[in-house]
DNA sequence: ATATAGTGTGTATTTTTTACACTAAGTAAT
DNA sequence: ATTACTTAGTGTAAAAAATACACACTATAT
């Protein structure tokens, strides 16, 4: 198959900049690194591509061995390519997102010594990171501004039962707005892919809410909101 | 700068895709290939990144090299990273577009021997692509179609001075169908980009239809229409 | 003068968006 | 059991946006 090999470039790596909403919270997987460059800082999940893996299987290798994530299903959104965004070489990295319903349950777990540890940490409150990025973050972050406004994919951020408050919790952390309580239950639920369960919410010391689950193959056939002409 | 090499473990392409306007068709310049791989075949204009540029600057370098092309604002919208996509090697190819007016001035002139030609193309009539061009072709149609309902993009394929019906026509082209005139036009202008001119269309057999052009600064203002909360 | 071909325009209807405030229900404390 | 507290849950009117729809105008060519 190979005949002639092309010049090689630049090394190519992904950076991976997963969504989390816990306790009413908008979190982001960050490991804190055990390598130079940047030994001990914190940065987002990520490293080099593998020769015999597609960008999309690498990120989702990748992601599994820096925080013992698997299954997750990410979405590439952009390509990195300064010159000197790698203090040792050229790398342009490709960068992807997800959003997460976070649990307590999974336990975050390196499954290699190149991150000492990885941890949902609150937006609000983001370390220092290295490399370029914080700006891969704030580029995500635009990304699912936009996104959500679009597809109501910030179900994929709760957990499997929600109540719709909590809908709305995710989308003005998100939106970095507040919103109508009733024009936004109105909205949410025209789009036709929730489904109101028998059950209510539990353990609160107050009228317990209705809960909902999110109905995936409705949602499969919803696409972006456009301007019609 | 650099202490440790990473690995290099791909190497990294541009690959452009160039919508452009005319004589009523939407087209997509093409070269013909001059090298191995897929030599005599047409393809994308792309190329591998240098190692002292960025991806952006990469892009319009090669651009320009293979078409004769310059000072074209190119966007990045996706990056295409199967392991053999490339028959000589692993390579990972970063795409942009760009939308253009053409004016049959400009001529195409490659400036390297690594494209006999470079040619304009309607895209109801394209011949079969090298690589994985085709695909990387269809997914920046579908950028531009999902595009040009949020911004008036389009009118970057326009002339300078150009007719409601001829906006009209390339919305028409982009999006594969019929539109209504009386309503295209109360939507077309209610943007506030297009300055009415005192001028009138030339040449043609029947009424002449008023010239309008385009507002750069109030364009620039303008973002995507949203979901509303 | 007449045929032709594209230009240019308005209104009524429907749909979507927005703004806005009170009652209902469950828990906890007394 | 009454009360206080806290969040859940609901409707309507007004404004704005989207849609559907048809004919007269005007420049040119013959």
């Amino acid at each position: 198959m190979k005949e002639v090999l092309p010049v090689f470039n630049s090394a190519v790596s992904i950076d991976c900049v997963l969504f989390g909403f816990d306790n009413g919270e908008l979190k982001i997987l960050l490991i804190e690194r055990n390598e130079e460059p940047f030994k001990d800082w914190w940065a987002l999940p990520g490293n080099l591509v593998g020769e015999d893996e597609s960008v999309d299987q690498s990120a989702s290798r990748i992601l599994h061995e820096l925080t013992g994530l698997s299954d997750i299903y990410m979405e590439q959104y952009y390509t990195f390519g300064e010159v000197s965004r790698h203090p040792q070489g050229r790398v342009i990295t490709v960068a992807y997102y997800a959003m997460l319903r976070l649990g307590g349950d999974k336990a975050l777990k390196p499954l290699t010594s190149y991150a000492k540890k990885a941890q949902w940490i609150n937006v609000k409150e983001l370390p220092k990171l290295g490399f370029d990025h914080q700006h891969i973050f704030d580029k995500g972050l635009e990304k699912i501004k936009r996104r959500i406004k679009h597809l109501p994919i910030a179900f994929e951020l709760l957990p499997e039962k929600f109540t719709l408050t909590q809908v709305q919790n995710v989308y003005e952390l998100i939106l970095g707005k507040k919103l109508d309580k009733r024009n936004f239950r109105k909205k949410i639920l025209s789009f036709g892919v929730l489904k109101e369960l028998d059950e209510k919410q539990k353990g609160v010391s107050f009228r317990a809410a209705t809960l909902y689950k999110f109905d995936r193959r409705k949602y499969a056939k919803l696409f972006g909101k456009e301007i019609s002409f």
